[in-house]
DNA sequence: ATCATTGCAAAAGCTTTGCATAAGA
DNA sequence: TCTTATGCAAAGCTTTTGCAATGAT
């Protein structure tokens, strides 16, 4: 399954950008990648991986696959945009523990058609939606309930 | 209705804070804002309007005012937490357009039902969501189509 | 009289950019 | 060959933090 291969490199090709060994490699590391990562994370693997790389290559190829459609930006907390790989995957939203940061990923099929009716009334081309339930995970209710001296910050986006 | 303001003072007073004249503009400047802010737009009205003020202080009383649910984050795009005021407010779902920022809200009740199913199945105790619909408007999707040789980045987290 | 808050400036992060060198097409 | 891409380091931005002075309670 090298499809999303030959996605990017008709995208590259269609712009007029070249397929490079570095932009090949930062697509395989975003695509290994279990679960949502961000540039930080990817950069690092990268280094570990192969070597020698540069962050200004991961900062500069991440808009590419993200215009492509491989990966998508999921949000951004703790100063920083995270990611995930979205190629081939079933759209989904996320439930985020506001303490730990844990990631809970469910569907919601409901939300295309009501995607198509908003786009209507308001006369826009609805491209897409973000949904984030965000709250506290089990561990993490438990934990603050015990020491509620110690007040919780959320301070997320 | 100065409901706002006995809001913010009593959260301050059981937190062991001080209410301030600072922290008391810095409420009322985020609260007479037409639409959504950010931190930048915060601090420009209030030294137009009082002068001296610091960006610090604004920053600092922030997320307070998240904290106690006078205004919550909407999002981060154009590498800025973008922010509204809610206290009063229905909860509500934004649709933006990537080319324009143009920002249309409306209310989409059957989410917190679902926000309620989602919380007992995977044991969170859910607090919030947050959902964008986003595309473009009709008249930046009609400038696209007219000049499609200049490429519309997607950027947006 | 205390102790939190302010303002200022400096620091901290993440992300972007300039430029010389390397290398796809 | 002609451009685009890379790596490095510097710059850019938003946001945070340290500290002396100020002010709320």
């Amino acid at each position: 399954m090298r499809a999303k291969k030959e996605v990017f490199r008709r995208y590259l090709r269609e712009n007029g950008l070249r397929f490079t060994p570095e932009r090949g490699r930062i697509l395989e590391a975003a695509v290994s990648q279990s679960a949502h990562f961000d540039a930080e994370e990817l950069y690092l693997k990268l280094r570990r991986r192969y070597g020698r790389i540069s962050k200004a290559s991961v900062y500069r190829t991440i808009p590419l696959l993200v215009q492509c459609g491989l990966i998508r930006a999921v949000g951004h907390h703790d100063g920083r945009y995270h990611y995930e790989y979205i190629y081939g995957h079933a759209h989904h939203c996320h439930l985020r523990c506001l303490e730990c940061d844990k990631m809970v990923e469910f569907t919601l099929n409901s939300l295309n058609e009501i995607e198509g009716q908003v786009g209507k009334k308001y006369r826009f081309i609805v491209t897409g939606h973000r949904l984030e339930f965000h709250g506290y995970c089990l561990q993490c209710s438990r934990a603050i309930k015990k020491n509620r001296h110690s007040p919780v910050f959320d301070s997320s986006p």
